[in-house]
DNA sequence: CATGGCATGTAACCTGTTACATGATTCC
DNA sequence: GGAATCATGTAACAGGTTACATGCCATG
């Protein structure tokens, strides 16, 4: 799985612009994949050179030209030989969880406000993946709605195991403080 | 967050060899970081010659000899410095996810398939997050008492998620083939 | 006798990010 | 007047993986 696999998916629908491109990952495909526009540029160059995708540029008023690019049989070709190779495990790297791991070596509260902080930001994300949901869903495939139902419910266990684990870490320290 | 960082922290408790420190990554860190042979060994050497670790060889009969890798007082310095670092972004890139998402384009029962292999890894999993935990709880901190929680729980909602999508595609595919 | 555990290390490669560069229009 | 949206692109750099190389011992 790498950008090229995805941009492709992508484009089994419709012709998109680099920049939609980038709008879609930042929305739909943030809670499982993102990349940035010095991946997205240069991987659409690549694909067209390679025969993969097409472009179409289009000379718009008041605003910027823009490339359409659009999907290819060759590139639909491809695009199917990475739905059929092995699953890769998942990628994943969480800095938040790292520090929680190693926060006996600082101040309890630096702990408790960095949660307080990741439990605030678990609440947006719900908020707006469940606003994506109610927007989206009258025109989501079956397994996109499990996609982002994934989503959805694994922020809600989220933000409940940091309010537990939250409520705990208080009341070692309030112990604490009674010594 | 580089390799770096997580190897400081997992040196603050006691001194350890590059296998060791591979050999953690894969159990009690698997869930939230992982790095391979190839970036643990040139990231020893290197902060070795920045003197945050020292080396000590020890020689063993019968197996090879090992290096064990101490954090020095700077070493402990640059780890507080990065404890209290801006938090970064969780990186999370799911090629499970990323096929779910485009599963239209694939034969259902690719779907079906795939979604009943993860389910079975997510079990299995489970089973391992909750053995760790067994036998690691007593020497657990707090903090990694939450995290190792925060797997658990969150493979546990994986689960049931997974189980839900898989009967409602199941349902569909059903609806089709009575058609 | 083969597999897996113990143990270290390098070189070639891949993939991606950050920061920079440009510039008009619309909304507050 | 400043920020956000639309829109594309590059160069330098960072950070990592994979495959290879080595080799002994214990277990089945």
């Amino acid at each position: 799985m790498t950008s090229q696999d995805v941009i492709l998916g992508m484009l089994m629908k419709r012709g998109l612009t680099g920049y939609e491109i980038k709008h879609l990952l930042e929305t739909i495909f943030s809670y499982f994949y993102n990349a940035s526009y010095g991946t997205i540029y240069p991987t659409l160059s690549k694909m067209e050179k390679e025969g993969l995708i097409t472009k179409e540029s289009v000379l718009q008023e008041g605003r910027p030209n823009k490339n359409i690019f659009t999907i290819t049989d060759l590139g639909k070709t491809h695009f199917k030989t990475y739905m059929n190779s092995p699953v890769l495990a998942d990628e994943y790297k969480s800095d938040r969880m790292i520090r929680l791991y190693f926060g006996e070596f600082v101040e309890r509260e630096v702990i408790i406000s960095s949660l307080e902080l990741d439990l605030a930001r678990a609440n947006e994300e719900l908020e707006r993946l469940e606003a994506n949901y109610k927007l989206w869903q009258p025109t989501m495939s079956p397994t996109q709605e499990i996609c982002i139902q994934i989503g959805i419910e694994n922020t809600a266990t989220l933000i409940q195991t940091l309010t537990n684990g939250l409520n705990r870490l208080k009341h070692i320290a309030e112990e604490k403080g009674d010594e």
